[in-house]
DNA sequence: TTCTTGACTTGGACTGAGTCCAATGTAGGA
DNA sequence: TCCTACATTGGACTCAGTCCAAGTCAAGAA
């Protein structure tokens, strides 16, 4: 994740505490953490910072294309930090985990002419639905 | 519409105006309306229908299977009443319209076994994002 | 037809997620 | 070290949706 702060920082980013806990926060693979437990996890390092800023620093990535958003449920907005991989999500009904997936092919490629009425197809985002290992088991 | 109201009798639904004018506003095809514009267009025809009774009725007709619920934005959830014929969505970035859409194939079958982490898989949701004719001509 | 009753509706308070803003603090260049 | 434009703060606010106690009424019974 520090390649990301030197990403930042060349692009012109002032590279303050709170930035850098949330940038740590959100460090590593199949991480899908809402805006709120982003906030929890930097608060244990930086008991301050407060929720203004998270939300704040969270748009500044996704803007910068560093972080996407995702909505796999009704409630919160989740924010994954694996934004160079083009991929997909596959998110288990009962317990809302989440997994990063790469299915085969373009999905914009199974939607034919006929089914475009005219629109200029910018992407596809494919949400799995499912049950996980161990909730399958109960 | 009407049969819809025949097949909710017939699962012993009280046949109320209220659920009455709010399946009426869902009748069509490319329908997707927030539960406010449902409130809204229901209480045109029925004034002083309230905001919870669309609420609870839209939340009947999602757990009866006749209406669906799709998030096309990150604001309110929206009401599709196309529910027995299977489809996906493209929706225009710039002024939200939301049309259905069938791709080809089964979008379950584009995800490898590699791929599903053990997940038991039951379905899968697509968004096509792009510009509908009119936004893009501007 | 009227009666009865349990299901339905109502409005207002409440929650959770996210935004906004004026005041304050500070990173980093001069 | 100083300056200032940019960043942070906390609290008020919005918007979508839920909850609830009190009142209403659809439809079966008599």
């Amino acid at each position: 994740m520090s390649d990301l702060l030197e990403r930042l920082r060349g692009r012109g980013w002032r590279l303050t505490a709170q930035r850098r806990v949330v940038a740590e926060v959100l460090d590593g693979d199949h991480v899908h953490l809402t805006a709120d437990e982003v906030h929890a996890r930097a608060a244990a390092r930086l008991p301050e910072i407060s929720r203004a800023t998270v939300y704040n620093t969270l748009g500044e990535l996704v803007s910068l294309g560093e972080v996407i958003e995702v909505s796999t449920d009704r409630r919160a907005m989740r924010y994954d930090p694996n934004a160079h991989r083009p991929h997909q999500h596959l998110v288990c009904g009962k317990c809302g985990l989440v997994r990063d997936v790469r299915p085969v092919g373009d999905p914009l490629t199974d939607l034919p002419e006929g089914e475009r009425f005219g629109f200029t197809l910018s992407g596809a985002e494919i949400t799995y639905h499912g049950l996980c290992p161990s909730c399958a088991s109960d």
